[in-house]
DNA sequence: TGATTGTCGAGACTGTTAGTCTTGTCAATC
DNA sequence: GATTGACAAGACTAACAGTCTCGACAATCA
């Protein structure tokens, strides 16, 4: 729950610190209906896009009183997302190795996403914003978590060694997410146990360094360069 | 141009088999103007969707011309995008060796991305299909040439022993185009040359079977079955 | 107690856009 | 010359995001 505080953007009246504040009071069950009432709409999308129209009524609540506390239909949204989504934030696996941590990493990441409410609302959040540039920001803040917790876990591994110390950890990152939201996105391949497993060993496999890295061809070292910084965009 | 032929769908007058037509023919220019103004304003969109009443206006036509010979919106768009787009198919590099292949092909589909004119065109198109389901299959179609051609490349190098015999090549398909979507819609990571030989490089590795498969852990063989079938969706 | 402040639900209003419908014109065929 | 159908122009409808207005209500202050 990361909305408890909005505030009218430039209304600094609404910051208790400045002044005792007069008037009738913010109503927390309006704010939480709202809420409700989107992630309800969300969760049963069946791919037309959720109205504003539709949350208020849905909520029992004027428009102006959505438009009061969040600025704009995807911040609702990805409120609301938010909301539901941080239940299952996949933990960050310790287990010592790296190839049983990644595992862990994607199969739950993988898993979290087909929750039918949250990918539902994930999908129409994901469409929403594709046209709502400002809401695409907020879904990257969103999705900036989960991708550091990956870096970490990886960074952690090509200290071990069990990773080449020339490893593009941002690439690897980008499979796994690149890999989920296209899948996740079109439907077209499964996203289960087994895939996060192939993917998690040949992502080691292939960035392991010297050692076996070749198959039946050598594979020269080309120089490639580390990058750190765990989340660039 | 795959438009040429288009009707108005389910008007059997315009079959030139079944009657001889009479009535003022179809004037060409009028469908090539629409397309060119489809593809520069795709091209010079900053963000903001692409609307057929711009379309229509700057091609000098009336919106029902348009709305004739297409469909939808989308369909406009993705007539445009495939005119252009279809210029810079990828070849289908074969040097028989698959890691100098995969080299040459995902740089090459990481480059006409890039293209100033494509790219744009292509965002614009990726936006509106989040929102049009119509259009989102269109795309399919569209990027399923492009699959098939790259499943086909990665076919060949397991048939001679590159790859492990129980690789999942639609998963290597999928990190691909999963890496180059999600880098080409967030730009939060570089599309280059680089990133393509490094990608390349490891998935090569990372497949590459049981002769250098480990790194500093053993890779044990974990029940993979390969899925053929070019495009699944 | 009464004035002030700010929220509330309701819903009218504005502006934008996809897609349809209408009108008067023009070209091809019969 | 009649019919058919494409044409440009633009009015029209329906949805929708976001704003504005209204009368009611709640909290605070003088």
């Amino acid at each position: 729950m990361s909305d408890t505080e909005d505030h009218r953007p430039g209304d600094p009246q609404t910051d208790p610190t400045t002044r005792p504040h007069t008037g009738r009071r913010r109503n927390e069950a309006a704010h939480r209906a709202i809420l409700d009432a989107a992630l309800q709409l969300l969760a049963a999308s069946d791919g037309t896009p959720v109205t504003i129209d539709a949350i208020a009524r849905t909520a029992g609540v004027g428009k102006q009183t959505v438009y009061r506390w969040w600025p704009s239909k995807g911040a609702v949204l990805l409120d609301a997302l938010t909301d539901r989504a941080d239940q299952d934030v996949p933990d960050r696996p310790d287990t010592g190795a790296l190839r049983t941590d990644l595992r862990a990493f994607i199969a739950a990441t993988f898993d979290a996403a087909q929750r039918s409410t949250t990918a539902s609302a994930l999908r129409a959040v994901a469409r929403e914003a594709a046209r709502d540039p400002h809401l695409a920001d907020l879904m990257r803040t969103f999705t900036a978590t989960r991708r550091t917790a990956l870096h970490e876990l990886l960074a952690r591994g090509r200290e071990r060694g069990e990773l080449a110390g020339d490893t593009d950890l941002e690439l690897i990152v980008d499979q796994v997410y690149g890999v989920l939201w296209y899948r996740f996105l079109l439907g077209h391949g499964p996203l289960d146990a087994t895939v996060a497993e192939r993917l998690a060993d040949t992502l080691v496999a292939g960035n392991a360094g010297n050692i076996g890295n070749g198959g039946n061809i050598g594979n020269a070292g080309n120089g490639r360069q580390s990058d750190d910084g765990p989340t660039r965009g």
